[in-house]
Parts: C-alpha cells; structure tokens; sequence
DNA sequence: CTGAAAGCGCTTACAG
DNA sequence: CTGAAAGCGCTTACAG
C-alpha cells in the first residue's frame, strides 16, 4: 500500500505459483496452442482472473507476439474529422484488443525511424504531407499499413490497404450541387497551412472540383483556386484581394467546412448576401454545419464506415498477411447533405 | 526489396559489426552512462546515423527503461476540446521523445489492467468517469498519474499531478457575467450521455453554477438544471417542457459550446429572441462559437498552457519521482470571451 | 502429454 | 577502462 514503492505488476510466475503449474503451462493455457489438462487449465484460469493477471505487452512482443497497438497519424488531429474518425476506430481496436496510438506528421527525419522501433502492429495514415518514400519504406518492411486516400497513391506498391473515402467523387457532386443552382464562376477556397503551402492535383477534392469543372464546360483554372494563406485572416485578405481584382464568384467550395464558413464570412465582409448572391458549400458535416447562419450544405463523410473498412484491413494485413497478395481497396461514398447556403 | 519477406530490423548486434566494437560498448554509448573512449564513440555513432538504428523500446522497457509512452484517457474525443488538447500534448510530447496513446473511458472491469501491462510510463486521465477507485489503484501501483480536474478529486491520496483547469472559477464567471446583464431566472444545460445519467456535484462546472447563483442570491434548485438526455432531440424537447411547465429562463449557460447552441437552437424553437429575450453562454472556445448565429460569448479554455502544465508535471512524476513528497498541484484560469450572444 | 531450455533485444552489475 | 554474463517476462521448438 505504499506508493513509493510500488505494487510489484504481477507476473506469469505469479500465476504459475499461484495455480501450482509450471509457468510453461501458464503460457499454454494463455495462448491456446497446446493441449493442457482441463482440471490444470481451470486452476490456471481462476489465478488468472483472481490476480487480474496480463501477461506483459512488452515481453509478448520481444518474442514476435503482437504489441497490440496501432498508430494513426495524422495531419489534423484538431479537427472535427479526426477526433470523429478517431473515436471511432478507437471503440472497433479496443475490441479487438489494440490500443491506437495518435501521432501528428511531424517533419523531422527521424520520425520513420521512430515509428519504425517494431512497436506498432500497423500503422494508419491519414496524412497528406507524409512522404511516399516513407511510406513505401514501410510497406517495404513488412509493416501492416492502411492508407487513407486523401492524396494519390497510385505509386504505391506491395502489400497494403488502401481507403478511397469518396473524396474525389463527393467533391464533383459539390461541384454539380453548385452547377444545379445555376452557379458557374465557382471558387475553390484550399486549406490553411503552416508554411502555405497548399494542395497540388494529388489532392482528391481539388482534383475533383477541377475534373467536374471542366466537365461541365466550367473554368478551374487559378483565378479560381484560392490557396497559400496561413491563417483564417490570410484566407479573408486573400479573398477580398481576389475580388477586388475583379473576380466575381457566384459558387465556393471550401476544402472543409471550417474553411468553407470563413469563406462564408469572406463573402459577407464584401457584401454579397449568401445564399441569394453565392452559394456555399463544405465538407465533412461537421458540427459547425448545423449552427451557422445560414446553416451549410455540405458533403457528409461517414467516419464509422472509414473507421470499420480500417479495421477490417488492419486485421486482414497482420494475422494474415501471407494470404494476400496484392493490395487491399475499398471505395466509400460521401453523402450530400442539404442545409441553406447553396 | 522482397515487400513480402520484410526488411530485418536493425539491431544492436548490426551497431556493434558496423562499427567493430562490442554490443556492450553500444549500448553504453547509446545511455551515456559509462566512459567509452572517444574514437569508438563515435564509430557507433556513425553506425548509428548510417543504418538508421533505433533500440527497441520493447526491449528496452524490458529492462525497465521507460516505454516512453503515454496514454490520455478522456470520455468526449470526438469534441473539439480534447481534439486540441491532444495535438498540443503530442506536439509537446513527441519532443520529449514520448508517443501519445488515447483512448476513450471503456466500461469494463478489465480496462485497468490492460492499461496497467507495464507498457505506459504515465497515464493522463480527462475522463470524468473514469472511477475513482482505479485512479487509485493506478497511482498506489507508482503509476505516474495526471489528472485533469474535470470533477472534485479530494479524496485522491498519494503522489501524483492534479491540473485544475479554472472550470469552476470559470463557471462562476459564466453566472456573474450573465447576472451583469440582468438575467436572474438561469438554466443551466448539462451534457449528452449515452445512458441519460448527468453530472452530479462533483463537476465543476454545475458546483460553479450553483454556487455563484447562491452568492448572487439567484435561485440554482433542480428547475435550473437541465440534464438527463441522451441526444440532442431530447435536450430540445426537455428544454421545451420546462418551459411549458411555467419556467422561463432569461439566461441559459451550456456546460460547452455545441450545447449552448443547442440551447440557443431551443429557445428560438419556443420563439425566443437571442439575446434580446434570453442570453446564452457557452465553455470552451470552440469554432463553432464564432460561426454562429448570433455569434456565441464563451469562457475560452487554454489548452495549450495545460498541455504544458500536462507535461511538466509527466517528467517531473517520471524522471524525478523520487524527489516528491506530494501531490504537484497547478490553477489555471478560464478566459471570457464576450461575442454577441449574451 | 509436459518440463527444461534457448532466445527475443536490450541494460548494467560484476569481474576482470 | 572494458567484456562476458545475468536477467527483464515472455513463447515455443526440443527433448523427454
């Protein structure tokens, strides 16, 4: 009961004395692959459940056993979509035993080398910015790895799992929403970054605003792109900037609905009335949608679904790898959600 | 290059041929706790640098080395609130060298002892449900333990680091800031749980509630308390009751942001004006405040400056345990932000 | 059917 | 100053 010293984690030997067993016996009964007297197997159990033994992660994984952990990393962890996503896929893991470990893209070259200590069963990526040669050094190592497709990965090879999450596609039907309301000088408001940095045309939604433009004999060229800012007050200057130029958009597509709502505000600060002058449009059906003035039409993305087509590729990619033999993919579809902006 | 056969993780043996010294001298360059003479330093060095070699935490968490992993536990990962907190612990975290778990606050008996396989060399808890025996349980087994004061937790004993977050000061604030506008007839919106079961007085945020409007001389009984739903569609139709049962709040605090603006939601729907007719108030700062409609007045929540506080008091419990002889305790403060809704 | 033993990749007390 | 060796808590091939 002292907490400075520490109660002592209770061990395999602990049961084994406990049971009356050899400890070998104990390693049996635990992971199920030896016949073990039912009446040895029973003492063994109730040791178990009696001293809420577990056997040590660490040393399970030492010997080639899963480390029964997972990572996701990310780019946005702040985000609305993220924290739903990984919510989600948090409550499926610890079902199946695993607990998920969340990591930002961090920048420095040690990163791969880090989350490459042998500690992660598999690894989630959910970031646009992580290098492909990084992940293709990790598929490479045998790493169980699920991609979800924000960006392009045809370049990918080997074994792995890849999500289209409908990105693309939700992003062309955004465009058609907009087209339908008679709305045909669009504007793409991109994401803020760090460096301002913005997407290039690996990145599903601006590939698909610019795709389904063209199809409907819309124009997407730059004029039409608003990128590169690094804060929300960049993204309103740069707007107004635009518009002072003499470009007048009639249609937004926000990258998400975070941006879409800035652009929402960009409007109303030079004075168009949304959505009698511009229609509005996001992305992800997030929270912000609902209470916004006027609520936002947007393209919901269903995390749960993501979140179980992940899983079921993780768990298909680490006890039974060796049955696959070429990559994994699953398609998933966003759903439009009509609010009053557009 | 065989994806399927798997690149062999380089070890210490790897180091050791690399650079022609013994595994020994390795591993003492790698801990720098031995004199190794400086030539050989810095062929392991080399080695190190050139195979990109990076010791396995497995192993070495093994021989009681930290694991350097750290898990949150919280009970709303999906909100905005622990979105940020998270990405500010990781970003602090990662350049302590640490790893960040989360998880939500699972039910079952055996969550403890999954948590407790020696695998986390600290556990931060921002879960109001996590019970309070198990907290302790934690922190008698020496577990370094940081605990978000969401609730009261006086009856902790041992060492271990308690933040509180200014809720219930900020709480307070909520109250008088309404009270400086007029408003004496509050209610008080509580949270969404999945089994209809709110918060009791060991929250902060009711305790602030209630105890404000007793200094104020305003009536805070169970009329002023709106709690027990499992879903927004109940908190509406519940605020719609009271209200048809004779109560008319002219000021409505929500215990964070996307409830108040289902308050707001609520009032309209009974034909309420905001903040003509009734102020609302939000906690936590979240973006959703600033997009809606009016825009929502908050108690911002810094979750920067507690991901330090998080931190600071994580090494101080892990590297220097032994140096304390109580609980490490920090008082952060809740900051207005005043919007047009109150 | 079952136990003693090797070994996973490390750290560090011990003995030169 | 430095190497061989014990041992962390496990798993499982090996030899009864």
């Amino acid at each position: 009961m002292n907490a400075r010293k520490g109660l002592r984690p209770i061990t395999r030997k602990d049961i084994a004395d406990e049971a009356g067993v050899t400890e070998t016996i104990v390693s049996y009964v635990i992971n199920g692959n030896r016949y073990v007297k039912e009446e040895k197997r029973k003492r063994v159990q109730e040791a178990i459940d009696k001293l809420g033994y577990r056997p040590n992660t660490m040393a399970r994984a030492l010997k080639g056993k899963k480390s029964n952990h997972l990572l996701l990393i990310a780019d946005d962890i702040k985000g609305e979509y993220f924290g739903k996503l990984i919510s989600e896929i948090d409550g499926l893991a610890y079902n199946e035993g695993y607990f998920v470990s969340l990591c930002a893209d961090h920048k420095d070259e040690d990163f791969v080398n880090r989350i490459y200590s042998k500690f992660f069963d598999g690894i989630i990526i959910g970031s646009a910015s992580f290098p492909l040669y990084n992940i293709q050094r990790l598929i490479d190592a045998g790493v169980p790895v699920v991609l979800l497709e924000i960006r392009d990965y045809y370049s990918i090879n080997g074994i792995y799992g890849l999500i289209n999450t409908g990105l693309y596609d939700g992003a062309r039907e955004c465009v058609r929403t907009l087209y339908r309301k008679g709305r045909k000088n669009l504007l793409f408001l991109d994401r803020i970054t760090v460096d301002g940095k913005g997407s290039d045309m690996d990145d599903w939604r601006l590939k698909g605003f610019i795709e389904e433009s063209a199809t409907l004999g819309l124009e997407s060229d730059e004029r039409h792109i608003l990128t590169g800012y690094r804060s929300e007050d960049e993204l309103l200057a740069a707007f107004a900037a635009r518009v002072a130029n003499g470009f007048v958009p009639d249609g937004v597509m926000g990258r998400n609905d975070h941006i879409a709502l800035l652009g929402m505000a960009a409007c109303r600060q030079v004075g168009y009335r949304v959505p009698e002058d511009v229609s509005v449009i996001g992305f992800d059906n997030s929270r912000l949608c609902k209470f916004s003035h006027p609520p936002l039409t947007t393209m919901g993305i269903d995390q749960r679904e993501i979140a179980k087509t992940v899983m079921r590729m993780m768990v298909s990619l680490i006890d039974h790898k060796s049955e696959q033999d070429s990559r994994l993919e699953a398609y998933l579809h966003t759903q439009l959600v009509m609010r009053e902006s557009v």
